[in-house]
DNA sequence: CCTCCATGATTAGCTTGCGATTTACTGATA
DNA sequence: TATCAGTAAATCGCAAGCTAATCATGGAGG
């Protein structure tokens, strides 16, 4: 077998990380009854500013439509976000946070950024940058691709 | 908010990335009938060299056991993979590459190649080994974590 | 006003990640 | 030899990613 290059390596890797990453955070926020997808979600909303629609937060997420249901579906029934109706469209809705989702929020983030740290424990930010920059390029890249 | 760092974003980022990568291979693999992580399946038991118990091909993979199994069911029944017996530990199974299987593997290796080169165009080697190191230390760093 | 296409949300169904449990076997030790 | 802890694989059930299809509403053109 041909010997790995970098360009070989890096999907996999970049793909062990993520399960990783989802793995252990999902462990450290489960006595809270929260998983690191409906954290996301949460953040993500916090971060739109509120009031967005599903759609709209959807594409922040870069996720489809349908997976973002669910996780509104079981944050709405943990009483952390709200679904509002929309007066201009009915069709839509538009979300936020309750102000229990609020004052959950910081015990959430903080136990992220813990376990963020340690994982990035050692690593220079110059090169988190580079990687980031790979990351842009990347998404960029498969942006323009679609149906070849 | 506070302004975010190349820390903040990183994890988010490298799951984007994930996401997408798995999302345009399982795509361009469709008509093969073979998804990523199936043929990310045939690819470590490739180089893992055949004969590997399935602990060991999970271990390679980065994958837990009951994941890889319900892979295997899949690979085995499209007659790609063979499960054998192993006459010195009769818990264990051998997996092994079909001669289908290999044949198989290079249309499937040539587009998975495709896709990443696309997916990588324009990105120099060097900023691809400097991802890398920050992956690999990632995975250094959360190995020494499990129970803090 | 009606028709018809487009769009926001939902539902259904598949895949693949996980942990917990079960089953069969191994191997060490009483 | 009998027992019993440990291990390989499988099974079950949950979460979260996706596509395709459905439903209700919106908006444009005849």
């Amino acid at each position: 077998m041909d010997p790995q290059t970098p360009r070989d390596q890096f999907p996999f890797a970049n793909a062990r990380v993520a399960r990783r990453w989802r793995k252990l955070l999902d462990e450290r926020l489960k006595d809270l009854g929260v998983t690191q997808a409906r954290w996301f979600t949460m953040v993500c909303l916090q971060r739109g500013g509120g009031g967005l629609t599903q759609r709209e937060l959807a594409h922040l997420m870069t996720i489809e439509n349908p997976t973002l249901v669910r996780l509104l579906d079981s944050l709405e029934e943990q009483g952390l976000i709200e679904r509002r109706p929309c007066k201009r469209d009915r069709r839509a809705r538009l979300l936020y946070l309750t102000h229990a989702g609020e004052r959950f929020m910081s015990d959430l983030n903080e136990r992220a950024n813990v376990l963020r740290e340690e994982m990035l424990k050692g690593i220079e930010n110059t090169d988190l940058e580079v990687a980031l920059r790979v990351f842009e390029r990347v998404m960029e890249n498969s942006a323009n691709l679609k149906n070849s």
